[in-house]
Parts: C-alpha cells; structure tokens; sequence
DNA sequence: CCACTGACTTTAACGCGTTCTAAAATTTGA
DNA sequence: TCAAATTTTAGAACGCGTTAAAGTCAGTGG
C-alpha cells in the first residue's frame, strides 16, 4: 500500500506543477482541463480522481504556497515602531504579488466563482488578519489605540479594504503599483480614527504626504 | 424603419422581464440561455442578436433599475447631521437588496465574473460613490471633516469597505443583518478618521455601541 | 508465482455559454 | 401588391468543466 500512496503523492505534485506552469504562462482561462491532463501526461479523469476539480488544484498549489510563506515569515522587528511593523508586512505582500502575479489573479478568480473555494479563501484571510491584529493588539496594550476599538475588528476592516483592492488589481483594473497606493491610503484611513499618541502621528503624517488623486474612477 | 425598431424594443423590454424573473426565482446559475429562450418563446440566437451575451442581459436590466432608484433618489434632508444623512442613504441601500435579493446576488456575481461587466459596475458604484462623496463635501465645508482629507478618495474607501461586505454576502457568507452591521462598523471607522467636531461625535458614538463581536471569521 | 483488488485510462456523454449555417418569416420600399 | 432587405428561426456545432461506464494494468496479498 506504501508504493500506491507514494506514485499518488508524485503524481499529485507533478499535476500541481505543471498547473502552476500553465496558469502563470495562460492565465485562470487558459488552463483547461484538457491541455492540463496533456502536459501532464495524465487522463481527464485522473485529475478529478486525484484532486476533485479544476479550482481544487489551484487550491492544493495556494495552499502549499501559503505554508511555505507561513514558515518564512520572519516575526516583526520588535524595535520598529507599531507603524512601521505594518509597513513592513504590507510590502512582504506587495512583493508577494510582484513575484507570481498571474497565480495570484487565478486565486483571486477562483475565490470569486467557485464556493467551494471558500475555506480556502478563510484560512488565507485569517492568515492576514492575525498578522494585522496581533500588532493592533501590542499597539493598545502600550495605549496607542482607542480604548473602544476592537484590535480583531479593526484588522479585519483593514483586509476587507485591502482585498477589495487586491479584487481591483486582480481584474486589470490597477496595476501593482496603484493597488498599493490605494490599499495603503486605505488602511490609513481606517487606522486613522484608532491610532493614538505617536503611532497616530505616523498615520496622518502618511495620510497627509499621500497622493491625493485615486486611480479609482 | 419604426415598426422593426419597436418591436425589437418590445422584444428586448420582454426577454429582460422574463430574464428577471427566472434569475430571482432560480439564482444566475439557474439561469440557462436556453431556459431563458424558451421561456420567452424566443431562438437563442435571438438573445445573442438583441443582448450580445447572458451577462448583457442582466446588465440591460440593472441598467433599467439603476434609472428607475436614481430618478427616486430624494435628496437627503438638509435638516439632518451628515452622520444621519449618511445613516439614511445606507439604509436606503439596505431595503433595495431586501427588495430582491437575488438578482442583486446574480449582479455580484456577474461583476465577479465577466469583464464585459465592468463598465456597468464601475457606473453603479461611481453612483453609490457621489452621494458619500457629496455629502462628505458638505461636511468639509462646514468644517466638520479633516483638511487633509479628500471627499473623494475617502468616499472611494467607504465603498469599497461596504463592497467588500456586500461580496461576502453575495457569496452567502453574510446574511443582511450581517453585512449591515459590518458594514456601517467598517464605514463608520473610515470616517473616524476625518470626521471632527459634532461628526466626529457622532461616529464615536456610534462605534462604541456597536457590538464588538463580527461575523466574519 | 499468481490471482485479485484497486487505481488509471479510454471513451463517451452531459449541460453550459456561445456561434455558425441556411431556411423561413417579417418589415421595408416601390 | 410584389420584390428586396433584414431579422428570426431551427439546428448543429464548438470548447469548456465535469462525470459515468467499461477496459487495462500495476501493486498487493497469499
């Protein structure tokens, strides 16, 4: 039973990489089930016997990439002030997207049509969310974030605004430079009205120095 | 060369009906071209001859619907606080989604999905922005809202905020109850950062009664 | 070593949105 | 009223994701 599970595994990855191949080179629409099972010298129906379905794939690959990620993520500078830190995350996923971008819009077309997708989607949002969350948390425990504002609430505004952006970007709508000028004054905006003391200073010092023109229209 | 003209005009103005009402009984997936054609005793051709596609379609009609709430829009009470004001048109937003909550559901899903979408949505929310955008305006004026801040670009924010809510409930994550309650919190900490004075007011009194707890997670 | 079990493959098919063909119907202009 | 032009029709077809059936071959257990 061991050898069956093993060529199984192996097959899995190599289907998953040449997907991964042909969705960088093609886009979300240009793989096709059927060229997908031809690079990868495989049948039609293997790929649903091994992953289920077309956006399953893409899934499978995401979800691989999001625990490589997860392990190299260094912790934040602790010596960095509770702006910076975010500053910082935030260009950790600008250069994410910069790196595999066509990988990145299939992942965000999947998560718009396909529902069973969706757990995957959370689980990359709780990602994101705690990271956001965690350093909100450390910024009020030293006092500077509004005592009525809810650290795990304020993240997830943050990410809401960030992923409508993302969806921007995703749909050729912006390119990568506007989605983090927007997404960035975004989240400024939302952190504006929470920060206190000097993290609020840096917030509006920000605000204040950003473009005040919007790609958006 | 006018009774040819009318009665493609009659003909679309049917097909739409028609179309309307198979989406919000079986949802955009349950609507079928050819359902659809026999349905309104049309060729599916035909379809494609007076719409171009399936998402034209329901463009056509959110297109009609889109005339129809614009050219009802009371304008908002000048006797109001703009906090009120705000509150009023997104409770307005509020009943036309319980008006017909599937076909808006099928819109989300054609802006998530088709290209040829995008035009239309970028009209919707260019219409939803105006109205915060206005109001936000009116506000700066009467130096309520930070100098530094752009009606604009902060409008811009808080749409995509409650955009963002709106997919989750479009993907059946949220129900109404949720995407209000996330929504105006997620509006509300946008405009927390600008609004001063007896706005400001306002909105801080607003989010320190929200429930802290969310639904998303 | 061999029969067996299970997975993979082949082949065909389904329904979907969409588009093509040619024939039929309808409106237009005289 | 009649011929020309345009639109609508029926029908088949394409590629897509997906699935069912039966054939085929490897790995497994005795």
């Amino acid at each position: 039973m061991a050898l069956q599970a093993e060529h199984k595994a192996d097959r899995r990855a190599h289907i998953q990489r040449v997907a991964a191949r042909l969705v960088a080179e093609r886009g979300y629409d240009g793989l096709t089930m059927r060229d997908l099972a031809h690079a990868a010298r495989v049948s039609v129906p293997t790929l649903y016997n091994l992953f289920g379905g077309k956006d399953a794939i893409l899934c499978a690959e995401l979800e691989a990439r999001i625990a490589t990620i997860a392990a190299r993520v260094a912790p934040l500078p602790a010596t960095a002030s509770f702006f910076e830190r975010g500053v910082t995350a935030f260009e950790a996923g600008q250069r994410l997207l910069e790196a595999s971008p066509e990988f990145f819009r299939a992942c965000a077309r999947m998560f718009m049509t396909s529902p069973d997708a969706q757990p995957m989607r959370r689980r990359a949002d709780e990602l994101a969310v705690a990271v956001v969350r965690d350093n909100l948390a450390a910024a009020k425990a030293a006092g500077q974030v509004a005592s009525w504002a809810s650290p795990d609430t304020v993240a997830r505004h943050a990410l809401a605004l960030y992923n409508a952006t993302f969806l921007g970007w995703a749909m050729g709508e912006l390119d990568l430079g506007e989605l983090g000028a927007i997404a960035s004054s975004g989240m400024c905006h939302v952190l504006a009205g929470v920060a206190r003391g000097a993290f609020a200073d840096d917030v509006v010092a920000a605000l204040t120095t950003m473009e005040v023109t919007d790609a958006r229209r």
